[in-house]
DNA sequence: CTGTTAGCGCTTTCAG
DNA sequence: CTGAAAGCGCTAACAG
């Protein structure tokens, strides 16, 4: 008796040292002198408990500092007026969706919680998975590439790579951004223009280059086969597609990336040739990220309204939660952001 | 028997219809034809289960989507390999931090979760205790107010508004920043410079105006105390200040800002009397928010470096974790950023 | 109005 | 190597 009594006492004591004990419902109810269930209702605030019963676990709360634990509370209850937002990472385009969500979300009794899912592939199934139906009541996923089917709770999905037939949807008219960049090049006097393509397998890809090639067909240009190229995104591809282009006996005197980040690479390439940008080659990028306005020159792309994006998304779900929801689609405008990295082309050289 | 087996299907097709049915551990056991527990260990990759049990087990995984549920695992196990990066709201600086730390927890092994625990009071120790235990094996908390004692799990805090002596802490040498901001102003000729406080009870303000004073002091200047006023990071109250300065017989041709915000608030207060900025009175303020340089003018001010702070905090965290971690304070440099805000004072006024 | 009972999905002993 | 039993902290029925 006496040694586990002091076995226990020294157990306590090394605890208080670091991690000092969770309190839990449990010690609540018998600082209060109820019972477990009864400290529930007044947490959560449910009929049925006298004002003086309320008015001494509320005081044990306060004292006991007690604050909950979420998982065993979503466990049981299957609800937790917790909203999430799912991103395959925290990049800047992720922080400023977060950023609108947050503020959409305000006031709305729920909160938000983010999550990267990391960059696997099924990212998107996997995190939701994990987190509906327990942790989270519902989920705006932003970029998802691969998502079928019914979802465990209500989903909203931001730029999804497949098309607004799936899932209620945010996006931006892609189509119209790559056909005002191309326009305003084709306004500057620009005749051979490159195309760098996104991922052909991805919706906003197709879209990016269905817009290219219709403001040529606009103008009454035709568009050169050999100048439309998959860049996939990424700068490595597009810096050697770029390369080629230059190398060639009639290169364009004007590059349309389908992404900021084809852009930037092209911009660089041309510059460690010893051209100018814009004098030489201009160059249009799409998304406007941080680095577009940084780069040098500063970057004349499509601007999408990250920040709306993200709130349009979380009212939407909320909207859904409620149940008073009928849009399933809602597209954001673009904007043509012109800086300094477009200009007429040569003399001689359209 | 019969009626059970045909209600139970009935429950399953009406499920279907909606919410599809969550996968549990039960069910992937019933698919693969071994026990709960068995799955589990192949789950976690524990020992003791046969080659052939295993790839039953994983392939049953892999059909049905098993993806696991995060509250049940937290609420059992007591760690998750999750860490939370805690944060009163998703604004431009949680933000900007969120993109370090999501990038340092990067091939840890964690997987990261963000929560903005909303304006009210304690939102610091609700949300830990809410996370803390179960859902998140640690944190980072983005300028905490109120913090003290032991925490339920290991904690890093980023630019606490309380001295780096009660929680392991990155922050960034806010005195120096000023004194930086000062002497950039007293070098270009301004004698009497405003300083608009921030909120004197928190530590970064009281080094932002030992900054401001020292200067001053290397400089073998006077300050005048009727130009330090605190003005409480908020721009009302800077706005109100600014103009009594502006309205007194001998105004200052310079005004330091204790964040941007109040800097911004004193330019425009400026502007809005007709008066120029940078011509008739420089300004600088403190943060380098994104509104600093999107300001007009854009607004010299110190910037931090927010995203090193959060890969520092996420890696500080990940040490402590670990156990050989040593480190209890990092301090990063802050770096004056030259807009065009600030230029000389004009003749004979300064 | 209050407490007892049961169980959410999972992991951890501990028998077999 | 595998399964049966117990329980993490909480809430939803119900009984008292």
């Amino acid at each position: 008796m006496r040694l586990v009594s002091r076995v226990a006492a020294a157990g306590e004591y090394h605890r208080s040292m670091d991690t000092p004990a969770r309190i839990k419902l449990a010690d609540v109810a018998a600082a209060a002198g109820v019972s477990v269930p009864t400290v529930s209702k007044v947490v959560n605030g449910r009929y049925g408990v006298s004002a003086a019963t309320t008015e001494a676990v509320q005081r044990a709360i306060d004292e006991l500092g007690y604050a909950g634990n979420l998982s065993a509370a979503a466990l049981r209850a299957g609800k937790t007026q917790v909203l999430g937002v799912l991103v395959a990472e925290f990049d800047p385009f992720a922080a400023e969706l977060l950023k609108g969500a947050d503020k959409a979300a305000r006031g709305s009794g729920y909160e938000l919680l983010a999550h990267s899912g990391g960059f696997t592939h099924g990212w998107e199934r996997r995190s939701l998975a994990r987190l509906g139906g327990t942790l989270i009541d519902g989920a705006v996923i932003v970029t998802p590439t691969v998502l079928d089917g019914d979802m465990v709770v209500p989903v909203v999905a931001v730029d999804p790579h497949f098309g607004p037939n799936r899932l209620p949807t945010i996006d931006v008219d892609n189509f119209d951004g790559t056909l005002q960049a191309t326009h305003h090049l084709i306004e500057l006097g620009h005749r051979r223009i490159g195309f760098l393509g996104g991922r052909s397998e991805l919706d906003s890809a197709q879209s990016r280059e269905g817009g290219f090639r219709h403001a040529h067909a606009q103008a009454g240009l035709e568009v050169d086969p050999t100048l439309v190229v998959e860049a996939r995104y990424q700068a490595e591809l597009a810096a050697t597609i770029t390369e080629s282009w230059l190398d060639s006996a009639n290169p364009p005197t004007a590059i349309v990336g389908a992404n900021d980040v084809s852009a930037i690479a092209a911009m660089n390439v041309a510059q460690n040739r010893g051209l100018s940008v814009p004098a030489d080659l201009s160059v249009v990028g799409f998304d406007d990220v941080p680095d577009a306005a940084l780069a040098t020159p500063p970057l004349t792309t499509v601007r999408e309204p990250l920040h709306d994006m993200g709130a349009a998304a979380m009212q939407m779900l909320l909207d859904r939660i409620d149940g008073n929801s009928t849009d399933t689609h809602v597209r954001l405008p673009i904007e043509l952001v012109l800086r300094d990295s477009t200009a007429p082309p040569r003399p001689g050289r359209a």
